[in-house]
DNA sequence: AGGAATTCCTGTAAGC
DNA sequence: TGCTTACAGGAATTCC
């Protein structure tokens, strides 16, 4: 599941293949990548014969600056990569959208599961989406302890649900939420509100070099490999993950088997010696 | 308004 | 072997 480091990994990527290049042609493969719009062929239309400006990011979404003050969105979901490639190599399946640049080499994305979606939005398009209501970019733009303090403290939601709450921070996954909490040694159904200014510190402090890490080794990519880098290597950070998917097995810190439990639906692992119960 | 549940989707793997 | 079922989860939506 792409989040920010792999994110920033497709954008650096991409960028210099991208800007100052014009969109030749596009196409949306399945309607549902383009759902944000009332009709698919909205993204194509807008898209043919911009120039990109600029290749941005906040959170998990690629926002790429067009002429036209327009904003070219792309979200990988679930199961998304981005694929650089030339025009007449054969499309892979599950191909959702393509676009042609010229010059330079096509962009792809492949996303079985169709989590994923394009869009082409407007100022105001822009600013009355949920895009507007993206929390600071975990990465650019980490807020000070004593600000996720204050945010956190009249929330009893467990501190896995909030990190991974987009409108609260943008870019932390569930991968990256476990491996933040499992360095700070914080639970995860900690109650949010009832984290002291030190542990939230704990937490913020570890946000940046957990990033920084998968950024390095160009994400994670799962056995599945639905992410990839747009060149079509496999990012590494997986073998370097203290908890995720690693039920059972020994915390690389004091040897206890790692441990699995459904938090909102959703897998969350970490060490029951390192992070202590609430 | 916050928090929890539900929905979308398909490849993979487990179970009978 | 072949079918059915469960599971993975980011974000939007709905309900309480």
């Amino acid at each position: 599941m792409p989040e920010l480091p792999e994110v920033e990994t497709v954008r650096r990527a991409i960028r210099s293949e991208l800007e100052g290049r014009r969109v030749a042609s596009a196409r949306i493969c399945h309607p549902r990548t383009a759902r944000r719009h009332a009709r698919h062929t909205d993204v194509e239309d807008r898209l043919v014969g911009r120039r990109v400006n600029r290749v941005g990011r906040l959170g998990k979404f690629l926002l790429i600056g067009v002429d036209g003050d327009l904003t070219w969105v792309m979200h990988l979901g679930m199961s998304g990569r981005i694929s650089l490639c030339e025009p007449g190599d054969p499309m892979e399946i599950h191909t959702r959208f393509w676009a042609e640049m010229e010059p330079g080499p096509s962009l792809r994305m492949i996303d079985p599961r169709t989590f994923g979606f394009v869009a082409v939005f407007t100022p105001e398009e822009l600013d009355g989406s949920t895009l507007a209501r993206l929390g600071a970019d975990a990465w650019e733009d980490l807020p000070s302890a004593g600000w996720l303090f204050e945010a956190m403290r009249s929330r009893t939601t467990p501190i896995k649900s909030l990190l991974l709450d987009q409108r609260f921070l943008a870019g932390l996954g569930n991968i990256y939420s476990d491996e933040v909490l499992h360095r700070a040694g914080i639970h995860p159904t900690r109650r949010s509100g009832g984290l002291s200014l030190e542990e939230v510190g704990r937490i913020r402090s570890e946000v940046r070099p957990v990033l920084a890490e998968g950024i390095s080794r160009g994400g994670v990519s799962l056995d599945d490999l639905a992410y990839l880098l747009p060149d079509g290597r496999a990012g590494g950070f997986l073998e370097y993950l203290a908890v995720y998917g690693r039920e059972g097995l020994a915390c690389r810190s004091c040897q206890s088997p790692i441990r699995r439990m459904v938090i909102n639906a959703r897998s969350s692992f970490f060490c029951p010696e390192c992070q202590a119960g609430p």
